[in-house]
DNA sequence: AACTATTTATAAGA
DNA sequence: TTCTTATAAATAGTT
């Protein structure tokens, strides 16, 4: 979706893989927060960079969903 | 994106929910692939219906990347 | 489950 | 590097 088609493989090129790391990050992240709050969802979303920044999402009730789904006791560790 | 435009909020028809959650999970996954893939970067995406169900996409060293950057040891609990 | 009109995301350019 | 815009892609409503 843009100027020109491409094709999903590295983007070989640093400073070109660092601008469409940041607008798809954007992207993804604003995705993440309508699936939410559209379909009532919950989504936990984590990415690394190649540069090993982090960078997160969760929705409110994520770690309730996932709490309860793996029947950790909170706490635990 | 489609027929009509949309408010981002929570859809009361049960069915068009649904409809829609399956149509954006798709195309949420697809794109968290597509960051892994085009920008080098790790990927844990962690989704929770809201009747419960678990859908979940990880790219193969994002565990690797938490566990170092959390600084846990693995097998810790 | 397919279709397609339209909106949205974004690749390339300024 | 922030802003623009032509175009690809996602998807809302329909069938």
């Amino acid at each position: 979706m843009g100027r020109g088609k491409i094709v999903i493989r590295r983007i070989d090129n640093s400073t070109s893989r660092q601008v469409t790391f940041s607008k798809r990050r954007n992207g993804i992240f604003k995705k993440a927060k309508e699936l939410g709050i559209l379909c009532d969802a919950e989504v936990g979303l984590v990415i690394f960079s190649s540069t090993g920044r982090l960078y997160e999402y969760a929705s409110s009730r994520s770690m309730d969903s996932i709490a309860s789904a793996t029947n950790h006791q909170e706490y635990s560790c």
